[in-house]
DNA sequence: CTGAAAGCGCTAACAT
DNA sequence: ATGTTAGCGCTTTCAG
């Protein structure tokens, strides 16, 4: 690497002027002639002068990149927040540097330790499972402590020093259990989560339960909770089978939306011959080209956006203002 | 940023020893005894010491990144080559940087451009449509020059100077087809694509034609071929309608199996009542839980793995060897 | 308008 | 076994 690229020294050299002539002409500095930037730059470019990434930053003490560190990349939810993220760095000149946890605190750890040492000028992440069940965020405060801004986005550690950006989980759970109830006429519904153990997941099964009873539904025998989209599954056909009157079914996260996809499917191509609704939270159901389901539209972009928009905030320190919380909408889809 | 972060030299200043025992010590030196060793790593840890990644990387002149750039990370193919490089990489101590170049050529060169610069020991790639369509590799060329290690995958361009990685895209269509006509007794099958534009897309609908001829079948009235998704609805809605003897479907990319899964389960909720196997290339399939779809597996994440130790080789010098083109293999599912 | 020089934090070759 | 020192390429005062 850095193999045959030319310096601001070697410029200086070949046009016989200092360096710092180099430099400020490069940068379109008011201090210097416009003739000699104009032959500084044409030399340049001819050249093809790249300055060193990293002397830069390193004079600097910034790198213009922002860390993202996000549970898992297949998960559409995530790719689309990635995608806001993306777009939004790159209008202001930031690069995106990406780790992926896989659910995990040590794979979490290890990257954001290797994101430290100046090589982020902030850090925007969704923690893992087990980093929001062991409620373990030491290796966050760490980053913070060290004076790197941070945005959390969709687990959230209430405590924590640093913006936030989620959606109304339980909000987003009611409206579309009110949709499913008074425009789609729905009275037996049932929910089905894989989730349960996250807050947002609860949230979102309160907001269910809540917007049942504001319609005088019995809710608590609907819920349906499991640790795996197979246990979810036998749970599932069970119900469905023993409770012929169910008319849909609320999905809490992806993998719950597309298991009652799949299983109600399969209980018809077996004979059930009702029509069951399907609701729920769910970020690739494009993908199924199912113009039937209830889509809560996570705007996952638009998570992006916020988380973006914020931590540059912070960066520029445009804002001085305390820690906020922000709240993108979503809709029904 | 770098706000209380504490150097080589504050340690030295602290300990009574100067910055390069410091740094002998923290890399664990031989020259350094055990005593001293013990004292400033142990110092070090409790002042939560952490290096100056953009110093390191300036003096030694490498950065253990790797830059990444892919098409559209909503596409799961490529989620998946990302996981199997990101994987690999971590487990060398390696970081990874991606940009997303959304198809055109103008945001892949902009991310090289910010790549370059040292930000990257190496550059993995998958070039956008419009690069391919154009055959405009300039960008990827400079790179190259500049002394910069590239693997290309998926969509490559033969004259580069890089290694590649790539699936027999034709072997595999061809596979998959006999496995229609063979295994599944299918003989009325019809080809859709919505990338036959491309270099892949071809060699896929030849694999498809040859294995057809091979077993005298008649392939070429069964190729629809559109721009996008809508328009391959059409055609095939009006060729299903036309001819009910088709058995069977191919996709050769993922939207071209998801819009013949859409189209067929449409038609069969208006009374279509022949059984249409589909099959084709697609990477998200399990997330519409249907058993019966023949997939080509192209093993996108041993893609990934492959790319990321093509590139750290090149690196580390292991191979001295030629550029070669490495051919992954992919399984029906 | 241009140049000289210091120094960012670290590594490694070279003393001692 | 430890210390001294030069310098990576760049920006940025400060002097001319």
């Amino acid at each position: 690497m850095i193999q045959s690229r030319i310096t601001l020294s070697e410029i200086s050299k070949a046009l016989n002027v200092s360096i710092s002539t180099v430099s400020k002409s490069l940068s379109n500095s008011t201090e210097i002639s416009a003739h000699t930037k104009k032959r500084v730059q044409e030399f340049a470019k001819q050249c093809n002068y790249v300055p060193n990434n990293f002397a830069v930053s390193f004079r600097k003490g910034s790198s213009n990149t922002i860390g993202l560190v996000i549970p898992n990349i297949l998960n559409p939810f995530y790719a689309k927040v990635l995608v806001g993220i993306e777009n939004y760095l790159d209008k202001y000149g930031y690069k995106l540097i990406t780790s992926i946890s896989d659910e995990t605190i040590e794979k979490e750890t290890k990257s954001l330790s290797k994101m430290a040492g100046g090589y982020i000028d902030g850090l925007i992440i969704c923690v893992s499972k087990e980093t929001e069940l062991k409620s373990n965020y030491n290796h966050i405060n760490e980053l913070i402590n060290q004076g790197t801004p941070v945005v959390m986005f969709d687990r959230i550690c209430e405590t924590l020093n640093c913006d936030k950006v989620i959606i109304d989980d339980y909000k987003a759970a009611y409206d579309a259990t009110e949709h499913l109830i008074k425009d789609k006429g729905c009275k037996h519904i049932i929910i089905t989560s894989l989730i349960d153990d996250m807050h947002h997941g609860k949230l979102r099964v309160e907001g269910f339960k809540d917007a049942m009873k504001a319609h005088n539904l019995e809710a608590n025998t609907g819920v349906l909770v499991a640790g795996t989209a197979e246990e979810l599954k036998q749970k599932l056909e069970t119900k469905l089978k023993m409770d012929t009157s169910i008319d849909a079914i609320f999905g809490v996260n992806e993998q719950a939306v597309l298991q009652s996809i799949h299983t109600t499917r399969q209980l018809k191509s077996q004979g059930l011959n009702k029509h069951i609704k399907i609701a729920g939270f769910c970020n690739q159901c494009q993908a199924d080209y199912n113009p039937m389901l209830i889509i809560v539209n996570q705007n996952a972009k638009e998570i992006g956006v916020e988380a973006a928009k914020l931590i540059l905030n912070r960066i520029k320190k445009t804002t001085k203002k305390g820690f906020q919380t922000k709240t993108v909408e979503v809709y029904l889809t």
